[in-house]
DNA sequence: TAAGTATTTTAGAATCATTCTAATTTGTAT
DNA sequence: ATACAAATTAGAATGATTCTAAAATACTTA
């Protein structure tokens, strides 16, 4: 891993915030002030090829990256905020339901967020 | 519903393809040669605001326009290609688990289609 | 260590999908 | 037919992402 890609990876990992390349560049900047935003591209690509990280993306919104932390996502309707869950594992279900084909899935689900439903009151 | 609001619903209804909006347009213009790409924009966004059509995004891919149908998607890891699957539904299991917030679920399911597996042979 | 090679990063242009704006057209009601 | 609202068009603008070529850095081996 290269200086960049291990301080990428490590905001990354260490945020709960499933962070856009954008907010990455940010954070990273705060650090390393010359870095520049394709790095960042650069190096989230070759991060999610890899497997050593996660990324989201959701109808109308930027893709986000996350930890590869087995959980599924909490999605607003209104506000697009991503928060994490841990469900039932479905593994066993759907290889059951579909065979050896399956490789793994990705449970999204939607809701109103706390704060969008006191916004509504 | 204007007109090319019904012309694109149909499209997308009559599919079972999973069309990108350059894939819309393209059918579209078979039928009315002078459409303009900003307006299939217009009314898939119209469409699918309205809940008529959904719309799937899946990680690096062009998002696909869809029934609304009930059911879930295969996307084969290799190609890309979205294919439907009717799986057993979660909605009665997630509401148990996280309650009255849930409002609806997606689940993608990742696999290597038949002809990627052909092709790797 | 020095030279040579490979890899990473940079800067900025290029691309692609999508949205926006303003003008035009179409449709509808009066 | 006239007036008004809504839909469509054309093309510019935007925003995210990728690409390209040059510069910097790291790595290898003589």
């Amino acid at each position: 891993m290269t200086k960049y890609e291990k301080e990428i990876y490590n905001i990354i990992t260490d945020s709960t915030g499933h962070l856009t390349v954008e907010q990455i560049y940010l954070e990273l900047k705060k650090k390393c002030p010359k870095v520049v935003l394709a790095t960042v591209y650069n190096n989230v690509n070759k991060l999610w090829k890899a497997g050593r990280i996660r990324k989201i993306s959701v109808e109308n919104m930027q893709d986000r990256y996350d930890r590869v932390i087995k959980h599924d996502h909490l999605i607003c309707q209104k506000c697009g905020r991503l928060a994490d869950i841990l469900l039932e594992d479905l593994t066993a279900s759907l290889r059951g339901q579909m065979g050896e084909e399956f490789l793994f899935y990705d449970l999204k689900i939607f809701y109103i967020c706390p704060d969008c439903r006191k916004k509504d009151l």
